[in-house]
DNA sequence: TTGAAATTTAAGAATAGTTCCTACTCTTGA
DNA sequence: TCAAGAGTAGGAACTATTCTTAAATTTCAA
C-alpha cells in the first residue's frame, strides 16, 4: 500500500460521487502534485483486484469508482449520466416491476467460465 | 434503408456470434468491397436506434450486436471473451442462486432519467 | 547502516474503439 | 432531366486507457 494508493483509496472511500478515474486523478492531485494519470488507472485496477474498490462500467463513457458496500447496483440517467444506487432489495422489486414507468432500459452482464475455458483449467 | 445498411443488418441477422463491428465490418466488405467502418458504426447507431438490432456493451472489449430475440441477457467467458445467451427465465435461476458455481460476478446497469432530469423535461 | 535488487512511480507515447469531418456520390421527385 | 437532400467513403480526430522507460523509492540481507 503506496502513499500513492492510499490516496486513491481514500478519495473513494470518502466520495459519494461514484468519481471517474479523472475526477480521483484531480482530487488526488491537491494531494500530491505529482501524480500521473497511469499511476492512478494502476492503482484502480490493483484496488479493484484485492476488492477494495468495485468498478462500475458505464457504456460510452468513462467508468466509475464505487467503495463496495452492501450489495448495490446502480442506475444511470440516460440523460445527464449521473449515477444512483439501488440497494439490492429495491432492485429485486424494480426487476419485477420492469413495465415500470421510469426504466428505460437496462444492461446485465454476467461472468463466467464457459464450457470449454474450464475443462481448460 | 440504403444498400449498405441492408447487408449490416443481414449480417447481424444471420449470425449466432453476438459480432463486433469490427467482424460486421470485415464480412461487410465481402459483399461490398468499398464500404467504410465508419458507415458500419453509423448505421450500427441507426439500427439500434430504431429497436433493429441490439447493442451488447461488453467491459473492457469492443461492443457486440445481435438481434432483438425474446428477451435475454447474455454471459461472457471471463477468460476466452465469448458471449452466451440466456433466456429470461434462466435469467431468474441464475440471480436466485446467486451463490451459483460458475457466476464469478456481474454488472447491471439500469438506465433512468433522474428526477433533476425528469423535471425539465 | 549500507547498498544491491526489486518494486513502484512519473511522464508521456502508444493503442484501440469509436466518432467526426469533408468532399463526393447516389437517390428522389418535380 | 436535374436540383436538393440524404447517405457514403476515407481518413483524421478524439478519448479513455494501457504500455514503456528511466528514475525514484522501498526492502531487507549483510
Amino acid at each position: 500500500m503506496t502513499r500513492q494508493r492510499k490516496i486513491i483509496k481514500d478519495i473513494i472511500y470518502a466520495s459519494y460521487e461514484h468519481p471517474t478515474a479523472d475526477a480521483i486523478f484531480a482530487l488526488a492531485k491537491k494531494k500530491m502534485p505529482s501524480i500521473a494519470v497511469g499511476t492512478v488507472y494502476r492503482n484502480l485496477s490493483l484496488l479493484v483486484e484485492s476488492g477494495e474498490v468495485r468498478k462500475i462500467d458505464v457504456p460510452n463513457s468513462p467508468s466509475r469508482y464505487d467503495r463496495p458496500q452492501i450489495p448495490h447496483e446502480h442506475l444511470i440517467c440516460k440523460n445527464c449520466g449521473k449515477v444512483a444506487d439501488v440497494g439490492a432489495i429495491e432492485l429485486i422489486e424494480v426487476l419485477k416491476e420492469k413495465t415500470g414507468e421510469d426504466i428505460i432500459g437496462y444492461n446485465l452482464t454476467m461472468y463466467y467460465l464457459c464450457p470449454k475455458c474450464k475443462s481448460l483449467k
